[in-house]
DNA sequence: CCAGACGTTGTT
DNA sequence: GTCTGG
DNA sequence: CCAGACGTTGTT
DNA sequence: GTCTGG
């Protein structure tokens, strides 16, 4: 689940504010397929510091020889994750965002993918850990998991797993840089309210990871398919 | 003690 | 680095 | 998540 | 069949 997103921004100026910023530092090109290990926009604090910056989507931790991993790290179970070696820690510490517009689920039996979105939001975003990797030249790198959880009723119908979506209204209370108890932010991720969702079909091309332009947003002639407003 | 893993999803 | 399995 | 590779030697 | 790369 939830092994591609999208991030087709354009408008950065109109987006920043809500989520603390009045500026970036790096160039973002528009994504609409977007995959495990390349670099994706990441919310976090760093030194009390509220930052935006791109992390690898893959989680490597450390102690990792090379910045690459022969395991699954893109996500990460909220259920058991304060039990595992790779994330236990971060909980506390290192929490994070990703910023989306979208992120795809293939319906469990069909294998039709679908867009899935955030009533009401363009921009939304998904609860995160994350780590830093600090290279034999001292040079830094940063990467990330996303937080997954069972599906909630909505989502059953297309995966019986879903992402921590958050509004961007919700995303402080993930972030929220004073707590650092693990169970107490575990716990919110598994019981805070999630956003209403929608979602349609899109096209299978979107599972070659090389396709990536706006055509993957077009949904597919069929709206009994259709799930939810908008 | 040391060696080896460190992860998720989906499918059969 | 730290935990698990043998 | 899906797609694509999965290997070696030697030559340019 | 299974692992790696995007």
């Amino acid at each position: 689940m939830c092994g591609r997103f999208s991030l087709a921004v354009t408008d950065w100026a109109a987006l920043l504010p809500q989520f603390g910023f009045d500026s970036m530092d790096f160039y973002y090109a528009p994504r609409y397929n977007i995959a495990p290990t390349t670099e994706v926009p990441v919310v976090f604090f760093a030194e009390r510091q509220r930052t935006l910056q791109t992390m690898r989507w893959g989680l490597i931790p450390p102690w990792s020889d090379s910045f690459t991993s022969r395991y699954a790290t893109h996500l990460a179970r909220t259920e058991s994750v304060l039990e595992k070696r790779l994330y236990s820690r971060l909980v506390g510490r290192q929490r994070a965002v990703l910023l989306a517009d979208g992120f795809y689920e293939w319906q469990t039996g069909s294998r039709q993918p679908y867009r899935i979105r955030v009533q009401g939001e363009e921009v939304f975003a998904l609860a995160a850990v994350y780590d830093v990797w600090r290279g034999a030249d001292g040079g830094e790198r940063a990467s990330c998991s996303i937080l997954t959880r069972p599906a909630n009723a909505w989502m059953a119908h297309i995966h019986d797993r879903m992402p921590a979506v958050l509004r961007a209204s919700q995303v402080d209370a993930w972030l929220r840089p004073d707590c650092t108890d693990a169970s107490e932010m575990q716990q919110f991720a598994l019981h805070y309210d999630m956003p209403e969702l929608y979602a349609y079909p899109v096209s299978g091309r979107i599972g070659n990871v090389r396709v990536d332009d706006a055509e993957c947003f077009v949904p597919l002639k069929d709206d009994a398919s259709r799930m939810g407003g908008q």
